[in-house]
DNA sequence: TTGTAGGCGTTATCAG
DNA sequence: CTGATAACGCCTACAA
């Protein structure tokens, strides 16, 4: 591995003075810059990215937190944090937290020894306590006071899923709910409840652990009852439309449902889903811009990125 | 930030000694590691990862190139890369590669740079050159000769898909091929290939940019032209199932199609599909743990994991 | 403009 | 068994 020993060496100055010249940091002689530059390039000299970090106590990884990569939400956020990073020459480390407190509070902990320049986090748990730890912090699709984040509009996102299916003709409408826990949610079913009473139109809330136990064919069905179903996000309703399909329910005719996200299967699921889509890849993008602007010390406020309807064949 | 110069003032011994007795490599004495270890979890503290990677010259990261984590492959290969990671103490960082060498070279020179522990590589331009570079590395559903991998097995896969097809009736079979520079690929062809000629089935195979073609719209439509489709995985099979659907083309009655990979969409797809499931989340973490084994200087073997059919309606 | 020297937190060598 | 001390590769006062 060269170093800067090694640049020193052979262009015959201190190593202060190649570190200056590369950095461009401090003084260097155009004409000592120039050797320096020249035989970096010569001898393919990269700087060890951990012994940087060491003596700036700052390296350039971000760590970012998710629930499960294997949700088919967080690839596409992930690969958006991954594009921006690298354009700015940083890495990102992925912790998988399970929706479980002790695992984030691990990861946060190897973020510190790693020296990570800042944290992305998809997960709830970030109350306070663990962040004593004052690395820059920018929470993505879920809001918590004092705290910078990144979401889509949730709350038109549930009254574009609620308007729509009252548009269509549903009259008697069951809303999923999703994770309690999330502000996005909770946001969704708000938006959509508010729209439906605007509307006059009946509906019902269901805890998803309910949900589950229909689906696994335990607890009453209670599709029947319904001529519409609002689901927290397009997973959610892929089960339920297979569901339905099973039973001979016709959708839409009889049944109409609307997801949330407009995940790149949505349009392979039969039948194909309506949806609220959401900049996904964006959001991972902007999440690590926003980062870097905080951890730059600039002033950076919360965003709420927009959303839109996707119809297809399941209204 | 605690660090072992603060433990060494709190239990009065030396920073060696600390060092030592934390690390339990060489000697301290049982009182003195006592003392050590309890101001340790008193102060809280955790060494710090950056020193360690940098005095040793071996991070506890592992680098891993996928082409695309949005492709939904690889984020379960990933999350068993990712536990058996965090179960040994290491950390991932992950590289989409787009299929680009220049990307790949990036990648490594940067795992380099950080000093990490060892690859696991799901990209295929792993071409000799930028691996003069000696750490140890584990290819993953693709083979390069003199190099470790793990993969499934993909000719008694393609083997599987053709039986099934053929068992089932099917007479003339159109086999779309994968990418071209993927071992994986080619051996699903090759054992679908033996099948059918064993069987005396007529097939023919067909480029996956004509399918693409075909898909938009443009070029001939030759699906009329066979009544099975062997699909190089999932995704592709969707896409094929969404035009024949479109088409009202009756599958399984008329074409029958099977795909490979059992993602966890292909139970919501209409008609669900009929795959080849392949053990992804174990790749994932057995690859993790070949490379520790191959960076412990172990002697470690290729491995090739078993594959199963899975019937649906789309045969 | 340049070089010397100290330090980032650890581990490892070598005396004591 | 323990304590100085020297690395690891880089950056940055401070001095020259």
């Amino acid at each position: 591995m060269v170093t800067i020993k090694d640049l020193a060496k052979e262009v015959g100055v201190s190593v202060a003075t190649v570190s200056r010249a590369l950095n461009s940091s401090g003084y260097a002689s155009p004409d000592v810059k120039r050797r320096v530059l020249e035989a970096a390039a010569r001898l393919n000299y990269k700087p060890n990215e951990v012994a940087r970090a060491l003596n700036t106590s700052r390296s350039n990884v971000v760590g970012v937190l998710v629930p499960d990569i294997t949700n088919p939400y967080f690839p596409k956020v992930i690969r958006g944090i991954e594009d921006a990073a690298i354009r700015n020459n940083y890495r990102v480390i992925i912790g998988n937290t399970d929706h479980d407190m002790e695992k984030e509070s691990k990861y946060l902990e190897i973020f510190r020894q790693n020296n990570c320049a800042g944290i992305i986090s998809a997960t709830w748990s970030v109350s306070g306590e663990h962040h004593a730890d004052s690395r820059p912090l920018v929470l993505l699709d879920r809001v918590v006071e004092n705290h910078i984040s990144i979401e889509s509009d949730n709350f038109k996102g549930g009254r574009l899923q609620a308007e729509h299916l009252a548009s269509e003709g549903a009259e008697r409408i069951l809303i999923i709910k999703g994770h309690e826990d999330y502000s996005s949610f909770n946001n969704r079913l708000l938006g959509a409840a508010e729209a439906l009473e605007a509307y006059g139109t009946a509906y019902d809330t269901l805890p998803y652990a309910h949900l589950e136990r229909m689906l696994d064919g335990a607890g009453e069905d209670f599709t029947l009852k319904f001529d519409g179903i609002i689901c927290p996000n397009d997973v959610t309703a892929y089960k339920v439309l297979k569901f339905l399909v099973a039973r001979n329910i016709p959708v839409p005719e009889q049944v109409k449902v609307v997801g949330y996200d407009n995940l790149d299967f949505s349009e392979y699921v039969h039948p194909a889903l309506t949806t609220v889509e959401q900049p996904i890849y964006d959001l991972g993008s902007n999440a690590f811009d926003m980062l870097m602007a905080l951890a730059a010390g600039e002033a950076v406020e919360s965003r709420i990125m927009d959303v839109k309807l996707i119809r297809r064949q399941s209204t």
